[in-house]
Parts: structure tokens; sequence; C-alpha cells
DNA sequence: CTGTTAGCGCTTTCAA
DNA sequence: TTGAAAGCGCTAACAG
């Protein structure tokens, strides 16, 4: 069933049924409505891809996420799944754990013709999305703090969450504060170390380089750097983290190590993932508001859809302390007697 | 660039480009060798919706999931994304929550021309696949335990799980299990909720029917149900699950009542989700492979994509316990003296 | 072994 | 206000 034989049994051409169907106002109403009709008698389905043929207009947009299994990421896809849904554009998923898996998602995009695409990784070498500057791709990335044409970002406002956060450790007593980042290379670990460094300068605290280590951004590196840190021969009494997960791996290696959180180290994560008001003790975290995101990425897609050429916009979210039970009061500290 | 501009650079004709880039034989080995040599030079990328116009073969897969939110879902999704990237697959992703979403999911795996679907959702009315089945696009559900033409089904073997589960329970001293099961009126929360059943009679345990509760597969229906069961006269001592997420709800609310995990009660999920070894106490669950799931739903759409006709396969994939720190030996009952 | 050609379904320009 | 027709890029049937 195709627009030929609807434009049959409504006797007339395809032309007007593309116009009906693409509410075109160069139709007479009377057409319009028996047209209208035979569409919804026949449940006729257009067939987009010649539409992608002719125009090279997809109604796809790629997303490129590091890490399929962290949640906080599959939490921005939901939200982009369901700000999409309505408006028939699908998306074209790929998961970029490693640099030649990126490259080939760039090529599946580009064959799939994709109409935008979003790039929440900073680790990407430009090299690899070169190919779809080439072809004139609007793009969105996320927290690379940077934009050109047709290029525009989305930022995370880590500065605030962390300052919240290490205001908050203050106020429980907390001097010695460790940090736990992400993976080297990457703009954005860069970037929520130097938000972690000025926050605790701002709150007049002092730093304490020995106690920063880096994660992966993932369970394992939250373990095994919360291990590290706890051997100092005097160890952090707070840890603040540049995730959610990489605060959960530290919480289960402070547990391997016989350590209570938060009685002898409170935990900071950073995302407020979902499951993180479930975890024992809820998770006291830094929360980057996910909906504002998705929406932000597709306004910056729709804006630069319009003119490639133009310069991309900026946009950046803030973020939030949620304070829950990760978190505590310093154990008072045995002073050695006078 | 297309296949002409090669051909032309070639001095042949596109055909002989398509015989190329398909891996035809019938092409002389120094035409193709010159073919290919141009092919990467020039960084070619075919145009795949020319041949979905043209065949109706679009090389996308649409994925019907029923919470994006739920990790195991999303686990099932890297997987099928990791097997899938190789092949220049796509996935056409559907969130359907509701029924009217799945309606219009349907629709716009209809106009996509996907190449089969797979229902991770045995909620779904018969009606609204129906339109699927017309179109002769090949289906696999998951866990609705029944197969037709061109419709295969990929079953888990609850059974076995929660056998060992109840076993691992009695072994522990537990002699009163609760279950919290999930959304009614589907149908896998009634094979969950037999396969219960089945195991505590196979062990040789009683059955009390009062300490069984509906949930929905989600943070909340954990957390409310168990509360209803801690409320029972006598309580159960250990509880087991549909899943994960209902699990660590259930967790949730016993440490909202002031009981301890697994001091007061053990809990037992199921999926074995990546957060569950997180959790505090890690959570004792029964395991669902993803890996081998996504594999039988590949593996049974490639079958019947050669012949839509056919009875689609089945194929049924073990669950296996994971014994962590959720479950415990029962405290000692004082009794009441003599 | 290679080329020619038709045609998939849609939209848009041009003509009426 | 409507219709005719071209053409997007690819593949397979057919002809050579």
């Amino acid at each position: 069933m195709n627009m030929k034989d609807i434009a049959a049994r409504a006797g007339v051409s395809s032309a007007t049924v593309s116009r009906v169907i693409n509410g075109s106002p160069l139709v007479r109403g009377e057409t319009a409505e028996r047209i209208r009709e035979i569409l919804l008698e026949t449940n006729f389905i257009p067939n987009p891809s010649a539409t992608t043929l002719k125009y090279g207009r997809s109604k796809t947009y790629g997303l490129v996420i590091p890490d399929l299994r962290n949640p906080f990421f599959t939490e921005i896809l939901a939200e982009l799944e369901d700000l999409l849904a309505e408006t028939d554009y699908e998306l074209l998923i790929a998961n970029s754990q490693t640099s030649s898996k990126l490259v080939k998602s760039v090529r599946r995009m580009l064959m799939r013709q994709v109409d935008g695409a979003i790039f929440m990784a900073s680790e990407f070498d430009t090299q690899a999305i070169d190919p779809l500057f080439l072809h004139k791709v609007p793009l969105v990335t996320v927290d690379r703090r940077t934009v050109g044409a047709g290029c525009s970002d989305v930022s995370i406002d880590f500065e605030s969450g962390y300052l919240n956060a290490v205001y908050h450790l203050r106020e429980l007593g907390h001097r010695r504060l460790g940090y736990i980042g992400g993976t080297l290379g990457l703009l954005t670990s860069t970037t929520r170390l130097e938000a972690f460094v000025k926050a605790v300068k701002q709150a007049g605290m002092e730093l304490h380089p020995q106690l920063i280590r880096i994660g992966d951004y993932r369970l394992r590196g939250g373990e095994q750097a919360i291990q590290s840190l706890m051997k100092e021969p005097s160890p952090p009494t707070a840890v603040l983290t540049a995730n959610d997960l990489t605060a959960f791996g530290a919480i289960r290696g402070l547990h391997a190590l016989g350590c209570s959180v938060p009685k002898d180290v409170s935990i900071v994560g950073l995302d407020d993932v979902l499951l993180a008001s479930v975890l024992q003790p809820p998770l006291t975290t830094i929360r980057i508001p996910r909906r504002r995101m998705a929406e932000g990425c597709l306004k910056a897609l729709n804006h630069t859809k319009e003119n490639v050429e133009a310069l991309g916009t900026r946009y950046t979210v803030p973020t939030e302390l949620v304070v829950r039970e990760s978190t505590a009061r310093i154990r008072s500290v045995r002073r050695p007697a006078k």
C-alpha cells in the first residue's frame, strides 16, 4: 500500500496525497478530507526510506554513548526516547567504548544519513568525528565546552555542585577531603577535577593532592582508588567522586576493608542515578538533571539543522546537591593528650 | 559520492561496483581489486536507503522494551548492540511503558521496514503486534512461551533458579518464605509466581499464600509489598522476588522499618543486574544470562528471516543462583518455655 | 565477466 | 487547486 494506491482510491494523484499527508495548504478542504478518511480507513503507513533516498533526510539522530551499562547514560537515552517518540524520529545508538567502535559508529551514522548526532563522550579524537563535519551533519557534544560551525555543546556546571558538596562536608566537620576522578585523557575528567579543586579553595579548605586518585567511571576504578586512599598515612574522612558508579565502587571497597559508610568515611557521588537512593546507605550525590540535558541536546540539534554553517549554541545545565545518608558528621577524633 | 561515481573512476559500470561491494564472484579478480582500491581511497559510504526502498530490507531490528530505566533491559540492549555492531544492523528502540506507546512503536517499526522485532514484554495484547504478523515481520518474544508462524520465543527457565534459591533458604533454616511478584496481567508474572510455588512444593516446604504480594517490577512496588508483608502476624523470614529492582525496593522498605537484611529478613532477587553486587548487602539473586538471551533472539530472527511462513523456534535460557550476602541463616527463634 | 536498464515510493517543480 | 514527471542510489534480471 503506497501513496499511489491511496490516490487511486481517492481519484486524485499521488502528489495530492503527499500534500495532504504533509499538511500542505494547497489542497481543497473537501479533497483533503476525503483523502484523510481513506488514509485512516486503510491504515496507511508511509515509507520514509523513499524520502531518505530522495532528500537525504532520515528523521534519525545518532547517539554516541561511552558506556551503555552505565545507568546514567541509559537514563538519558530513556529521556531522549521519550522526547522523540512523538515526532517519528528514531535514535541510532552507538556504544563507543573503544576508539575503533567509535570510528565504525560514525560510519554507520553516515550510512544511515542521520540528521544530527549527539556525542556523550568527549573522549573522541576530533579525527573520529571529522567525517561528520565534512558531511555537514549537525552535532551536539556533551561537556566538550567548545562550539563550532554546526557543532553545539551542552555543558554541565560541575562547579556549583561540587561547591555545595564541599560546603556540606565542611559543615559536617570534615577537613581532609579525598577525590576519585575519571579516566585520564577525557576533557570531562579534567573539568570535574578542576571543579573539585576550585570548590575546595573557594570553601577556604586545604587541598590535599596526595588524596586525589584516578578512577574509570566504573565500579572497579572506585574500588581500587579507595583502597589506595585508605592506605595513606592519614586517609581522607570524606571522598568526592567523578560519578555515581565510582562512588558505588568506593563504598564496596570500604566495606571490603571493614570500614563503614558514613561512620568512618563519607562518600559523595555525582549523577544521581536511579539506584543511588537505594544503596545502603542512600548516596549523597550531585544530581545532573537528565531531562534538561536531553532537551538541551535536541534543541541544539534543531537549531543547527536550520543552518549548518551557523555557529552552534552553548547550553549549560546546573547541578544540585542531594543530601542522603552516605555523608555524616566526622567522628570525634581522639586528640593526643597534652 | 555514489556507486556511479566510483564506477566512473574505475571505468566500469555501477553494476560491477555493486557486485564487488556485495562480494559477488562474477567479477574478474583484477577488476575487483581495482575497484576495491578506489573504494578505500575515496572512503566510499554506501547508501542503504536505496536498498531499503527497493527491497524493503532495512537491516534494522525493532526492540521493544517495557522499561528503559530498568538496568536489566538496558544490559540486554548493550549485549544486542555489541552483537549487531559488527553486522551493520541497527536497532530501533521502543520503550513501551503504556499500551498506546506500544501501538505507536509498532507503527514506527512498520514505517522503518524493520527486518524483525524483539518483544521483551509479554504484556502486549496480541492485537498490538498483529500488524507485524500481517506484514510478515519475523518476531521473537521473550517469555511468552508460545511460538507461531514467523514468531519465535526465548523463554527463561525460572524454575531451576527459584528451586535452587528455595533449597538455599531451606538450608539456612528458613521455613516461612514470602514472595513479591510482578505486575498482574503479564504472562511472565504468572510464570514466575508459578515457578516459585512449584519450587516451594518441590522442596517439601509449606506454601504460605498470605505471604505472597504483587509488585510492579520496580522499586516502589517492592517497597510497598515488603511493608505490607511485615505487618503480617507472622511475617516471612525470607522473601523471594520477581526481579532485582523489586528486591532493591524491598531492602529499602525493610531499612525504613528498621529491619536489617539479612539479619532480620533474607532477600533473593532475580536478574543479577550489574549493581546487584554493589548493594549493601550484596544481593543474593537468580542470574539470567543476558548474553545468551541476546544471542538466542538474534538466532531466532535469522532463522525466521529465511522463511517467514515456517514455525518459529523455541529457545530456553537457564538461570543460576548467585549467593551473596542478602541471605543468611535464620535467627534462632526464642521458643516458648515448656 | 560486464553493461543496460527498470523500478522501489516519495516530494517537488513546473505546467495547466 | 491539481497532475505529470523526474530523480534520489541501489540491485538484479537480462542481454551480450
